[in-house]
DNA sequence: ATCATTAACCTTTTT
DNA sequence: GGTTAATGAT
């Protein structure tokens, strides 16, 4: 084949393709062709005679790792299925699972997902006797997470005066613990969640000098897609990797980092100008998707913001028409006006449904728009919200494959030893916890031995036949792929049967959605791409798959998602909704700058996402923990140039054939009493009361507020400027304060 | 031990 | 408004 792959590009694109050897940074804007920069990079590369093996690719999605290695394939012939290319958790855990036996996991080590990490930390408080209000799951998981992705293990933590502290003075002295005994569950259960697949191959390559250069030899190329939005241990893992040969190339728009609640942050931007100095920059500033005014408007919005790159994006496209705003009195009314829209435009411009995406902030916020679609029978479908892996039967069903695959999985355990029903209820799992605990070994080992125990005969026979039933799960899948080991495992142990019995609506989505998965496990076992068809392999693939990799159902349909999940795609015409304050930008993320800006870049990327046509909306108001709030357009809307906006509003009156639905749910639901609250006596302060400085109040203090007297502080939660203090107060009770806005004396 | 009802959280964003 | 964890009744 003919070099002609190189004249399809731009000076610049063809630069970044061409510097092949030492590190090199590529900041392309919105639409510039990035993609097509880092597929003709790596067909570049095969033509050049460099072995597919040897090429690592890290992309965002499983998606995008996907569509590039086809795209590659088509330039470079089939080596391209040899590349190593996928999000970084997927490449990372197969890494790990050839070396697991080297940091002491198995190497069929389970995979947590979020709900099951936070799971195991509410079995901890509960085993600890720890408030879980005081320390919240998802405040700890958060935290343990962030400690992670900076690299600090329990140990470290321990030993750190600052970190102990923070977490003192916030009224947690047990968090240290907490971490603790999480990290060591996980690692005994022989399991990972989402972090532990970066903190462990960092601390696998840290630790094992033979295994970096194994790795090394291997990854002589390493190429990292939407750079700006990888954190800290996922940066040192690749600095690890490309150390020897610093053919480290990477992809990444400062302008469109969203993720930094992650752990991502500019920093890796400017400290890898830093660690490379040799480094080649290239900028990729001409945008091909979108037309002038979408691309003019997007630079209004971003050039409010102060931390950023230098860089301008201009295009050679059309002028465009001009964004449309949408004035709606609530958010069923913004969901119909949406759908006015789409007919309208479906009719006078032959759109196809495909060629519209609603986007909004928050995945709470789709539920307007699904009702609309579908009272016009629009088809759509629906990204993000609950995924099809997370729904409970799906779980149900997983958890045997993974507790076949790992005795040690506790979670799983505790899913499926009473499901389907057996008559080992609670009381009994209780006790072989503490059976397990007073004799120092897994749960697994006493049931498998419950017999040298002296229970009831009823409770030996049932967990006998349990232990008996997964037993022979173990021994069978061992011959079976995926798809064989799946079906055989939902048939033996019951799930199938009981599904397929229950008559309900809820219980036959519930047996479809059972038939859906291994109609997605057979279409693996299917796939050229992958080697290893076993149960271990699809169950690894599986617990790493995002909501956008689900393959797109086919059809013509409106899509459904939130900005974030929209990184990287491009439709025709884009509704952007919700746009008030307090939503978008969201009103936790309205305490610092910082914040404000990664709000706008997110606001940034979906304004960026249209090609033609581009439509904002928001709504006077909105139901809110199911009172009516009313709402503020959002500040972004005024930071547009008025010349790119049609202030023509679209409202529900230019539609007179189209009533809002008069809703006879207040009518006919039962309202009930709210329990009346009693006349407390109010707190009169003394004369004398001025309102001491809060900033500085800790955990402990005690304090006279200016309405509920006086009071001891249980703790204090948020940063600096919002701060929230629990006071539990004398006469009034526990209450949560804001104190920007308390009036309080500090009396010790 | 299991089902049904109630209380309590809740809304960022994702691998 | 809706989901999920914790209580209470059979």
């Amino acid at each position: 084949m003919k070099k002609g792959y190189l004249d399809e590009l731009n000076d610049q694109q063809r630069l970044a393709v061409e510097h092949t050897e030492g590190p090199s940074l590529i900041i392309a804007g919105a639409g510039s062709g990035k993609t097509r920069v880092l597929t003709t990079r790596i067909a570049h590369l095969i033509k050049l005679g460099i072995d597919a093996f040897h090429i690592l690719a890290l992309t965002f999605t499983n998606k995008a790792a996907r569509e590039m290695r086809n795209r590659i394939e088509h330039m470079a012939g089939t080596d391209a299925k040899n590349i190593w290319m996928g999000t970084f958790h997927s490449v990372f855990s197969r890494l790990l699972r050839s070396e697991a036996a080297k940091i002491g996991y198995p190497t069929n080590f389970t995979i947590y997902d979020t709900d099951d990490s936070k799971s195991l930390i509410r079995r901890i408080l509960k085993e600890e006797q720890l408030d879980s209000k005081l320390y919240n799951p998802s405040f700890v998981y958060n935290r343990i997470s962030a400690l992670k992705n900076n690299l600090i293990t329990p140990k470290m933590y321990l030993l750190n005066e600052e970190f102990i502290s923070e977490d003192l003075s916030n009224g947690r002295p047990k968090f240290g613990e907490i971490y603790s005994k999480y990290y060591s569950r996980c690692f005994k259960a022989g399991a990972m969640d989402f972090d532990d697949l970066l903190l462990q191959t960092y601390f696998l390559l840290e630790k094992f000098p033979e295994v970096l250069n194994k790795y090394q030899q291997l990854f002589k190329y390493v190429l990292i897609d939407e750079f700006q939005d990888t954190n800290r241990v996922q940066y040192q893992i690749v600095k690890k990797l490309a150390a020897s040969t610093r053919n480290l190339s990477v992809v990444g728009d400062d302008s469109q980092s969203i993720y930094s609640f992650r752990g991502a942050s500019i920093k890796n931007i400017l400290n890898f100008e830093k660690d490379y100095p040799e480094l080649k920059i290239f900028k990729l500033e001409q945008n091909y998707r979108s037309t002038k005014t979408i691309v003019d408007a997007s630079d209004n919005i971003i050039e409010k913001n102060k931390y950023r790159l230098p860089k301008k994006l201009w295009t050679s496209n059309q002028e465009g028409s001009k964004i449309q705003l949408i004035k709606a009195s609530s958010e069923s009314e913004e969901g119909n006006l949406v759908v006015q829209v789409i007919l309208k435009e479906q009719k006078e411009f032959n759109r196809k449904l495909n060629d519209f995406v609603v986007l909004y902030r928050t995945n709470a916020q789709s539920r307007a728009f699904e009702e609309s679609l579908r009272r016009f029978n629009l088809d759509y479908r629906l990204i993000g919200s609950l995924s099809f892996y997370k729904r409970k039967e799906i779980k149900d069903i997983l958890a045997y494959c993974r507790f076949v695959l790992n005795h040690n999985d506790e979670e799983s355990l505790q899913r499926i030893i009473n499901y389907p029903a057996r008559g080992i209820g609670n009381t009994t799992f209780a006790r072989l916890i503490v059976l397990a605990d007073d004799n120092q070994c897994s749960l697994w080992d006493i049931i498998t031995n419950i017999r040298s125990f002296s229970l009831g005969e009823r409770f030996l026979n049932a967990i006998d036949d349990f232990a008996t039933l997964l037993k022979s799960f173990s021994i069978k899948i061992k011959e079976l792929d995926a798809f064989e080991a799946v079906s055989y495992i939902a048939k033996e142990s019951g799930i199938r049967k009981l599904l397929f019995e229950d008559k309900s609506i809820e219980g036959i989505a519930r047996y479809e959605n059972i038939q859906n998965l291994l109609s997605g496990i057979k279409e693996f076992t299917e796939r050229e791409d992958i080697e290893q068809k076993d149960l271990g392999s699809f169950l690894q693939e599986v617990s790493l798959l995002t909501d956008a990799d689900t393959k797109n159902e086919e059809g013509d349909k409106v899509t459904l998602m939130t900005a974030h999940s929209a990184k990287g795609l491009e439709f025709p015409v884009v509704f952007i909704v919700g746009l008030e304050e307090n939503l978008f930008p969201s009103q936790l993320s309205m305490n610092s700058r910082e914040e404000i800006e990664e709000e706008r870049r997110l606001f940034y990327v979906a304004v960026t996402r249209a090609e033609h046509r581009l439509y904002m909306s928001y709504a006077a108001s909105r139901f809110r923990w199911g009172n009516i709030t009313f709402c503020e357009s959002s500040r972004f809307l005024d930071e547009i140039d008025a010349q790119h906006i049609h202030y023509e509003f679209i409202q529900a009156s230019a539609y007179p054939d189209f009533k809002p639905r008069t809703s006879d749910a207040s009518k006919s639901r039962i309202r009930i009493n709210k329990p009346k609250l009693k006349p407390q006596p109010r707190h009169i302060p003394p004369p004398d009361f001025i309102p001491d400085d809060t900033s500085s109040l800790r955990a402990g203090m005690e304090v006279e507020h200016s309405r509920f007297g006086q009071g001891k502080v249980i703790r204090i939660d948020g940063l600096a400027g919002n701060k929230k203090a629990t006071i539990n107060f004398n006469n009034f009770g526990e209450k949560q304060i804001l104190l920007k806005f308390a009036k309080m004396k500090v009396i010790h």
